[in-house]
DNA sequence: TCATAATCTACAGTCAACGTAAGGTGATGA
DNA sequence: TCATCACCTTACGTTGACTGTAGATTATGA
């Protein structure tokens, strides 16, 4: 259960195999094992890698940006300076996503209020026939 | 101040002129109005409508989507058939949208917690010092 | 042992959303 | 007169993120 092959990994996390690769090629995630320069096997934390992945990717970085980040979601013990980086970057996340947020919550009140106005004019239309 | 040229639209959208001839291409905004020496002049309106464009594609629509829908948002009258339908998509668009933020807010929770994980890390690798 | 399935590498193709460059027109001010 | 400006059209180029596919290799069950 541990060990999986790229199909597995690929069904688990609704990614292509070729995306898969690609993401490899990117350096976004390395196989964990590559026994006989043969198929690729992966575990656990790869699954939650492509998983984070997408959620950066959800959050609107590019996939340079993620590969630039990536890792220090998965590393733990970088001594207190990289914990202090770790930090900022993702304080840096946490602006750009109520950033965002904010953005979509304004959408999300003009696109009510034209509701509004539409249901109210629908029903005027109603009541005259 | 109503009619303006490329060069005014591109300004106060913050769109590149040749990102309006593009829209203009694509069938988002038509050319208004070609007066004489062929120049396109456009009014609020259009200015209004860039901005909606660039609202949807904020909520990740792409220009072909937000093509089959856009003109809802700037036709008023087309009886009570048509306003159900744009009542429709208004909906759909709030259902994503709302989807969005959910999505957003759920990633904005998870960075939190690593964040106060960290910053626990650091409080104590700092007194240990 | 052999068919079949799963995966490999490598290269090419696609698609959206522009960017950039070349060459051209009519208006305007010095 | 002529240089500059603001725009025009046409067309090829670029970037990001994949996706397709061919032909070879590796694993597995009957």
């Amino acid at each position: 259960m541990s060990k999986m092959q790229i199909g597995e990994l690929a069904a688990r996390t609704g990614l292509s195999q070729r995306t898969i690769h690609f993401y490899e090629e990117k350096g976004l995630i390395s196989p964990s094992e590559r026994e006989g320069r043969g198929y690729r096997y992966y575990d656990e934390q790869t699954l939650r890698r492509l998983e984070k992945i997408s959620a950066l990717k959800e959050i609107g970085l590019s996939l340079d940006e993620i590969a630039g980040v990536i890792d220090l979601y998965f590393q733990d013990e970088t001594g207190i300076m990289g914990k202090r980086r770790v930090l900022e970057i993702l304080q840096g996340h946490l602006k750009g996503t109520e950033a965002r947020i904010a953005s979509l919550q304004s959408f999300r009140k003009d696109t009510k209020a034209s509701i509004k106005k539409l249901e109210g004019l629908i029903a005027k239309a109603e009541t005259r026939s």
